[in-house]
DNA sequence: ATTTTGAACAAAAAACTATTTTGGTCGAAA
DNA sequence: TTTCGACCAAAATAGTTTTTTGTTCAAAAT
């Protein structure tokens, strides 16, 4: 055993990477898999059951990566209202690169299969949970005035959708993220007189 | 001339809107609006230039009859931050009413149609410019204290988007509209403490 | 003069068939 | 333990024929 087989998934699950991101999950085939990895098309089944392994390892990875960048990102400080900022422009930064290396899959339907719905409702708590903690840590030292954070958290969620979405069709970066923080600071405070 | 052109052609719209609402774009044939209308295929040609008109008849109609509703409800009062309130729940009433009426759109790849991509940045501005002018009112009558209320109504109608999927998602209506009148209130009041 | 319609037709969709590709299995070889 | 060629059923694709559908137009009805 030269090298783990852990090691060899973890090749497939790179290269396979590309490939999907290039021809979509319809259009990627096994060989091609396999082939970029200097494998035999079997050799694949013996790491993985089937391409739904395979795409769902890459996925897993996908948002690993992106928990652990956003995990750096907000921990550059203690203040919860720039942590707030950081948390939003770095998430949408990320989504961003991500959505446009993916780009393939813009065209294809793939909100059909449930486990990508699973996977979304997963990112949704994980990002709410996230909110949540930074709402409550203001709260705590007193920065945030808010009497339902849960209720708080999950609209923030929510209105981060429309700006996904924003992001999705927009093509300037600076402005995106110059809106992005226009609104954070209208969300920071409110827009009735005090 | 016992009934005039007007009123065929709106009988014919009106026939054609629930056929479209029922089998989507692609599978409402003009056989079918025609025979739904009583006359004949080529009858229909005689007050439609062609299947697409009749589509944008319908649409038009379809958005002149929301934003009849929209200007009725916010009628009813002249605080602005009712206003607002009025607004955004009727909006998502209305539009939630359609989505339903029009269900079988939604397998339908419509986006591709580049004249319903241009009617709906005509309502993301039509959006717009209602909550402006809320905003501008509100800063007037000194309720609100907003710096730049252009930048605040773009953001407001991007953060309706993502509580727009979410009203596409959910069915308890009663949960939806708690949370987005939540989402108002944080608004109205900001998170931070003052 | 205005409105309606049947007949006709090109273009598109659907149905059908033949062919190729592809996801997945298995036993043998390395 | 790992790799792979051979194999297969199912699915995708390509190619062809048939049917449906959008649109036109001249003639008939009003």
């Amino acid at each position: 055993m030269a090298v783990s087989k852990k090691a060899v998934r973890d090749a497939i699950v790179d290269t396979a990477r590309y490939i999907f991101a290039r021809f979509g999950y319809r259009k990627t085939t096994m060989d091609a898999i396999a082939r970029a990895a200097r494998k035999g098309k079997s050799s694949v089944y013996y790491y993985f059951k089937n391409k739904e392994e395979i795409f769902l390892a890459v996925v897993n990875k996908e948002v690993a990566v992106v928990k652990e960048e956003i995990r750096n990102a907000i921990a550059s400080t203690s203040d919860p209202k720039e942590k707030l900022t950081i948390y939003v422009l770095t998430r949408m930064r990320v989504l961003y690169r991500i959505a446009h290396f993916y780009s393939s899959f813009r065209e294809e339907y793939l909100q059909e299969y449930d486990f990508i719905q699973r996977f979304r409702e997963d990112l949704d708590r994980y990002e709410t949970k996230i909110i949540l903690d930074i709402l409550r840590d203001g709260i705590r030292k007193k920065i945030f005035s808010i009497e339902d954070p849960t209720t708080a958290a999950n609209s923030i969620v929510v209105a981060l959708k429309g700006f996904e979405y924003y992001w999705g069709t927009e093509e300037n970066i600076t402005k995106l993220e110059k809106q992005t923080e226009d609104m954070l600071e209208m969300l920071y405070r409110g827009i009735l007189k005090k």
